[in-house]
DNA sequence: ATTAAATATGACAACTTGTCATATTATGCT
DNA sequence: AGCATAATATGACAAGTTGTCATATTTAAT
């Protein structure tokens, strides 16, 4: 987490710290990205740079905090547009998503942030399902606007590791995509397939029905 | 590639740099770890070290290598010794493949390695599915050896994205495993959790049964 | 205006990496 | 054997990095 320090400097300044470590860290990945380079860029000294950030990680990971998609809102919004219904409610949000990542301005920073992506990383992008990262009381939990009807999950919990495993197979395959240059729409189809798999199984049916 | 150099060593040499590597990135990370330590842990020169591989990645990749379960007999084995059964082969398959990885005596090497694994080292513990790395005439391919009477795949091709997808699923599951420090039998009861999605799906039957 | 707290700065020690001129050893040939 | 040539070994080195710290500057508070 940046220092109290790094929020009270005069906007101008903080912006251009930000800007000089997003063009390092839009064509390095974290470990070859350097601090040199980034208070070069950003034309503040060295000393001043560790009054703000512990380290080049804490800096990492408070742009990915800042430029990460809203997703909790937007599986919110996805779910409830189509809602409540499992496929098309992931479909929908996993669409807006990749497009989003991937037609972003911030294409090399996501880019290189996919391609080094390590378990440690792929927490820093994960959604807070249960939650109410923000305080806004209209905040509702994801679980809550998912229609159970057709899936088979009994439990509140279920429902959440279900959630979890789709995402983190959705980020799998955008950094599939990252890697093997994919186009938007082929990385999303990828997603949907698998997707799909996941939802109707890839078992011929009625060799073993789970209990409901 | 470690140059030919490095193979022609006398076999104390070569073992001596080998274990001052494995010692250094039991406990440390590609990017944590450093020459300087190994070639102190190995005594050997520094210039030497470039004699024998181009960088650190070099060297990883290449114990890697040398040090990853042969997944390929593994998994041809497991699917003969289940008649191809897509369930039990492949639960069969993960139990003996995460135990080899969280029971190995190289527990801190592959711990560092799960935990700091990008799509680039990803690709270095993939399975030859198609394969025959190795030139043995018997090595069999994988796709031969899988029944697919009880699974939704018209083309070998089909067959070998899920398969590919499945075991993508599994390294993603040990690196939870590592990063949770869950038990073998927990990460194991995890895999087959997530196997079981997959095959069967999530979905509550006959809402949308895909072509046979 | 004076003092204390907060912030800024760049020189610095300690550590890396990859290279290269030089030394040593091995190999092949007569 | 003796000599030439190729292969291998070595550590000093330049160039780069990181995090710290004594010192300078700015801001705030009385």
């Amino acid at each position: 987490m940046p220092t109290q320090t790094f929020f009270n400097l005069p906007e101008d300044k903080r912006e251009r710290l930000i800007a000089g470590a997003m063009k390092e860290f839009s064509s390095k990945s974290l470990n070859d990205a350097c601090i040199s380079n980034i208070v070069k860029n950003a034309k503040i000294s060295r000393g001043s740079f560790y009054q703000y950030f512990e380290d080049k990680k804490d800096l990492y990971f408070f742009l990915i905090g800042k430029f990460r998609y809203n997703s909790h809102n937007l599986m919110l919004k996805s779910f409830q547009e189509k809602n409540g219904d499992f496929h098309e409610g992931y479909k929908l949000f996993s669409e807006k998503y990749i497009k989003y990542i991937m037609e972003s301005e911030k294409f090399g920073f996501f880019e290189n942030m996919y391609l080094h992506m390590s378990y440690q990383i792929n927490r820093e992008v994960r959604v807070d399902f249960k939650g109410t990262d923000s305080q806004l009381p209209k905040a509702k939990r994801i679980v809550d606007v998912v229609n159970r009807d057709n899936i088979k999950v009994n439990t509140e919990n279920d429902l959440l590791e279900i959630l979890k495993y789709i995402l983190s197979m959705l980020n799998d395959t955008i950094m599939e995509g990252f890697w093997k240059e994919l186009s938007v729409k082929d990385t999303q189809d990828l997603f949907i397939k698998r997707l799909e798999w996941i939802i109707y199984g890839i078992a011929i049916s009625n060799k073993k029905e789970e209990e409901i």
